[in-house]
DNA sequence: CAGCTATATAGCTAAATGGTTATATTCTGT
DNA sequence: ACAGAATATAACCATTTAGCTATATAGCTG
């Protein structure tokens, strides 16, 4: 599950990426239409889109003359797995967060 | 925020940078405590811790001879609320999932 | 202050990344 | 079958990244 983290979390640190799965959100969507934002060239968003179908975050259909993509959500609940064992360290509902905060005093902003 | 994201993703995609944030979990820890579980020489795991503190997921002290290094839970946070905003794709309790798995079909896995 | 320990920095290299332009592929419509 | 539209792939380039070894810095201890 390892490459699977790395492939996602490398997916998801280009802005371009993510804006692409904003829009992805509020439905499928072409390449042309997924391109229309961004002064890029189109291979350069084929591109970002097969870095996310690879990480597993989008999927391609096809239509016509075009292939719509489409949110995978799973890939993202990974992501929301993944973090969400650090939970306690944030949500101050967790007792343990005191004892946290006590130890970090003198360390550096 | 943007730059933010990518310096948060951008870390947490490096399996070892991952595996720090894990034994951090656990407290705080010196570099030589950090860098043992890897076969990776000591300024490779620098490197890496670097990159976590850039991305102000960890900070570090200073102690007597060593900089212990812990956690900073903000920067996860930041990261849980991100992908918080996709949760209703993959939560089964909201209505629109139906809708949207409805639109799935005919793409291939 | 000399030497040891802990860690950081410099300088190098190989591979990966993100962009480009040019070209290929696939489907639609005439 | 052909022309055009939508998208993918190839080939190239510059930058970034992740690792290494060698060396520098900072603090402790005799």
């Amino acid at each position: 599950m390892d490459e699977r983290l790395d492939a996602i979390f490398s997916a998801l640190s280009d802005p371009t990426r993510r804006a692409i799965l904003a829009r992805l959100a509020n439905g499928k969507a072409t390449v042309a239409e997924l391109a229309d934002p961004f002064e890029l060239s189109q291979p350069a968003i084929s591109k970002h889109l097969k870095v996310l179908e690879q990480a597993g975050l989008i999927r391609s259909g096809r239509e016509a003359n075009s292939r719509p993509r489409i949110l995978e959500p799973a890939a993202l609940k990974t992501i929301a797995d993944w973090v969400a064992d650090y939970r306690r360290f944030w949500d101050e509902s967790f007792d343990r967060l005191d004892d946290y905060l006590s130890k970090v005093q003198g360390y550096e902003k």
